[in-house]
DNA sequence: CCTCAAGCTTAGAGCGCTCCAACTCTAGAC
DNA sequence: GTCTAGAGTTGGAGCGCTCTAAGCTTGAGG
């Protein structure tokens, strides 16, 4: 009792925590530390004598590197944060794997943060990522002003998903929504459609270059007198609204492209209720292409975004910018459109 | 030029970096690095005056402390790891909203981790978290052995979510499935019916005690031997399967009680599409209450997991262990029964 | 026998911060 | 006037690692 109450003093009080170090290692392999660390970082200059009596070492202890302490002494951290504006919100997440796979193949990780859908907490989480000093930042969907980003920006690069922003130092990659809508309406058309109305999105992300998108392929096809777009927020509630509104007009559409998926189901929902069929009476295409249009019992027709892609090009530019070796730039993505059950010919044609 | 040439060995070598450190900080404010390390951390022991003069230099400079040397010198990071086992399902973006909430509370910082659906990544994303020294792990819907799992708590405090494992020395926090599935049959019941069948979710999480919790009810309500387990997997297209057997047989159920949401979708559409409608012949009840069944195309009746409240509780539970104010044990949360519109009173009743 | 390059290994000076012991000042108690 | 108790401040020794420059072998070439 007493012999160990004296030995505790001795106990240097330079080391509380008892997680092995390089020193540790070192010692137990006889080698100096900076050969253990060497070790640990795969040199090709180890014999592979000394380098098995380093891992043997190091193995024995459960030796596990201090990240902080390698990032803090490397001044580098190999890792790129990531601020996901919505976890609820399945765009995310394929969005993410496809930047994984990319930082992966460059050995960089990932770490994620989510905004919570508050630019407050967004910024926050920006912050803490600027602190812990992440070779490069990645925010997909991020509600932030320009002006916040810019700032961001000119302490780390930055690359944007999912939302462009005019005359800023960093870069972005989303899809061509004005495009997508495009294809949209060209397959209504094709399909013998000319009424086709479109409920939009209101001031949400993407919106905008949806509805002139359509506006736009509506004139291109001699149908601008006919375009009809009925506000909406892009949930399920406002696709409903908007096709109540329209089955209450003398002349209905034969098609109505909505926004996004979810306000896609609100109006098949409000349509059927109404006693007519989908895609018999009126065709729906929605956007997205979230798992909801996959559903077997929705099966809705609507636009792809290359969500994965968006990802893997986004970390792809921001490595190699990290590196030097490329710049930041705006890339636009091609969607593509996806052809279930919710569009058919028009039955008057 | 000469002189730039000249100059250039007079910059420091020890300072690359071009951000502002604590010394930098002290050196425009003229006091003490430990001052400037004080007031960094909110010190109640320094003068307003010092303080002023601080900050002023902090942002003056736009000094940002770096997260690194911080954590490394204070050995803690007031950070707590997340694995999620997938992005791509909802019900883990939930749960990581209730540990936000948590850990804010106590001071701690949540960064998140993507298992992206396999153990090797999320042995490996582990790793990382631990060769980060966070303070404690949370791990969600994760895939990872028993034996994997003790060897991280080993090193560090860690609590499951929405997993229990039996007999280990790290906590967890779950629903209690069989009481969800005894609510679910209770309900049907009560509405008065008694040709309950199940479509389960076979090996996957939750599922077994979802299956007993229905046989041991239907036991309980001396339905024994109408009780009716169909095979399943927790998708869309397994719940299909389940209702097209179902609908072959020579007598039907006039319930069914599916082992999640998504089943329940596949199964009411397999019963439309037989000819028969839901509620009035045929009766559903999801399990989950995920986005999917609040939709007003659906209406699912199902059972509600406190996802959040989950959350909230295993990051509680963490932190007070790593403040060694209490200890990791297994915590059973309630679900609840939410009614919409897939059930109804039994016709024949 | 000396030289030298190549291959391995090491000492030591940081990285940017925290924390503790110690120091300097008042200002009030006696 | 001395003493003491804070309050405020500081130097310096780490935290666990990387990286540079230099050191030690060894064996081939001269």
């Amino acid at each position: 009792m007493v012999s160990s109450e004296l030995a505790w003093p001795a106990v240097p009080a330079t080391r509380r925590s008892n997680a092995p170090t390089l020193e540790d290692v070192a010692q137990i392999a006889g080698v100096s530390r900076a050969l253990v660390s060497l070790v640990m970082r795969d040199s090709p200059r180890v014999s592979d004598e000394s380098r098995k009596r380093v891992t043997d070492a190091a193995s024995r202890l459960g030796y596990r590197p201090n990240l902080m302490a390698r990032n803090l002494a490397a001044r580098k951290t190999m890792t790129i944060g990531v601020l996901l504006n919505d976890l609820h919100n399945p765009w995310f997440a394929e969005v993410t794997d496809g930047m994984h796979a990319a930082a992966e193949r460059h050995g960089y990780q990932l770490i994620l943060a989510s905004g919570r859908r508050s630019p407050r907490l967004e910024s926050r989480a920006l912050d803490t990522f600027l602190a812990s000093r992440v070779d490069g930042i990645i925010v997909a969907g991020c509600r932030l002003s320009a002006a916040r980003l810019e700032e961001v920006a000119s302490e780390v690069a930055l690359v944007s998903v999912g939302r462009v922003f005019a005359k800023v130092s960093f870069g972005s990659v989303t899809t061509d929504d004005a495009y997508g809508a495009r294809l949209a309406v060209q397959h209504l058309y094709d399909l013998g459609h000319r009424r086709i109305a479109h409920i939009d999105g209101g001031k949400g992300a993407g919106a905008a270059p949806r509805r002139t998108g359509y506006l736009r392929t509506m004139r291109r096809l001699g149908l601008a007198d006919i375009a009809q777009v009925i506000g909406g927020d892009f949930t399920e509630e406002a696709g409903a609204r908007g096709a109540e509104r329209l089955l209450r007009e003398p002349v209905l559409p034969t098609a109505i492209f909505t926004a996004n998926d979810l306000s896609a189901v609100g109006t098949i929902d409000a349509i059927e209720r109404g006693g007519l069929t989908v895609p018999d009476d009126v065709a729906i295409v929605g956007f997205d292409n979230t798992a909801l249009a996959a559903l077997n019992h929705i099966g809705l027709t609507t636009i792809d975004q290359p969500r994965w892609e968006m990802g893997a090009a986004a970390a792809e530019m921001l490595v190699e910018v990290i590196n030097d070796r490329g710049e930041l730039n705006d890339v636009l993505m091609s969607p593509s459109l996806i052809v279930r059950r919710t569009t058919a010919r028009a039955s008057h044609a």
